[in-house]
DNA sequence: CATTGTGAACTCATTCACAGCG
DNA sequence: CGCTGTGAATGAGTTCACAATG
């Protein structure tokens, strides 16, 4: 019974990691879970478990737990992984290249249908799959061709804002920004970022507050 | 007056936000900001600047704003990137790499001090700076050698908790996770992870979402 | 008088506790 | 009987609103 209701955000990372544990429960030969050992699994309380999966229906059999397969199949319908996603990048550096090749995305779904530079070094050169990396004025027009609903900036954070304006002209509204800068962007337009200096900036704070205890 | 009290990691969060955005104002001419300004460029709310600031002190004038250089060396000093900060990297593919390479990051004070692999292919090979990478096995040596305090992560998930064991058998606690899979630390280790995957599936799920809207 | 600093109000998220059910 | 599903209680984080003040 999908309510229309607020689904937190942590809510739709949980499931993620849920998803990932219930697949190395399926490899394990596991048929069923209970809240408490996917809970424990995600080093989470048990009642959270129940909570995040009673916003989108109720999956489990009482007493009994929860089908490993089946909900596995629920996730992914709730997470949309029961499709492609095409995704372009931007910047074909090492972190580019990283995205790339990156296994586990390719696995779920998330097809890297084009790659794209500005430095002449870097464009036409060959990639896994065929294909090669292109030019960043091609951008617009690679994006209506390939069908790319995702955009990936892995560029310096001089560029990214460039990059941003050019995925919006070609109407993909879904970003992950790994540029070390703040993108605007309409609201039309998701955006997630992924900023390795916040994290280490967290990681010293943490520490330095560890030591002086 | 920083009195003992629950400070929430958002809150660090942002103030890794507002410091990037006062080294661009201070770069501008900027003297003073008031926090709607350091708000509005952060795109969150003006309250929420003077609470994330109240937490560590009074550093405003009233009627005026902030002394941008000021609160520059405050935050520094709250973030302790006011000294620097030795890591290790576990994992020399193309993520390793970026990470090595990546300037912000140096340039706020986190070095990398070493880089390791399991790989003879790679073992050996020469990085900027005249070091090479090292054998995965010396780990443990490198790091009370060179004073690592941070561990990264940058291996595939199946070796991720082999490395992360190895980052704590030489007292590492603080470790920077990037394989898609959870580590499993005692209490004393701090662990940040970033997962590509989590957050793609985000994207996804928004995404179908605001489709379907 | 403009803007900070902050208690109080509010909103959002997590955990508890137990009714409901296989 | 055991475990799910969920309203109610708690806790955390954000925003409001205004007194304090340079």
């Amino acid at each position: 019974m999908t309510k229309t209701q607020k689904i937190p955000k942590a809510t739709i990372t949980r499931l993620s990691m849920y998803y990932r544990q219930l697949e190395l429960l399926e490899f394990d030969g596991y048929r069923m879970v209970s809240s408490e050992k996917l809970a424990w699994l995600c080093q989470i309380n048990p009642a959270q478990v129940r909570k995040d999966l009673g916003y989108f229906g109720e999956f489990g059999v009482r007493g009994v737990g929860y089908d490993v397969i089946d909900l596995l199949a629920q996730i992914k319908k709730i997470l949309s992984l029961n499709r492609d996603w095409n995704f372009g990048i931007a910047g074909m550096g090492n972190l580019g290249c990283a995205i790339l090749l990156h296994r586990n995305l390719a696995l779920r779904g998330f097809k890297c249908a084009a790659a794209f530079d500005n430095s002449h070094d870097r464009i036409g050169m060959p990639l896994p799959g065929g294909t090669k990396i292109r030019d960043i004025k091609e951008l617009k027009t690679a994006i209506r061709d390939l069908n790319i609903e995702i955009g990936v900036i892995t560029t310096p954070a001089s560029s990214a804002q460039k990059v941003a304006d050019l995925f919006l002209e070609g109407h993909v509204n879904a970003i992950l920004n790994f540029a070390p800068t703040r993108i605007n962007v309409p609201d039309c337009c998701l955006v997630e970022n992924i900023d390795f200096t916040v994290i280490m900036d967290i990681l010293a704070y943490k520490l330095r507050e560890k030591m002086a205890a």
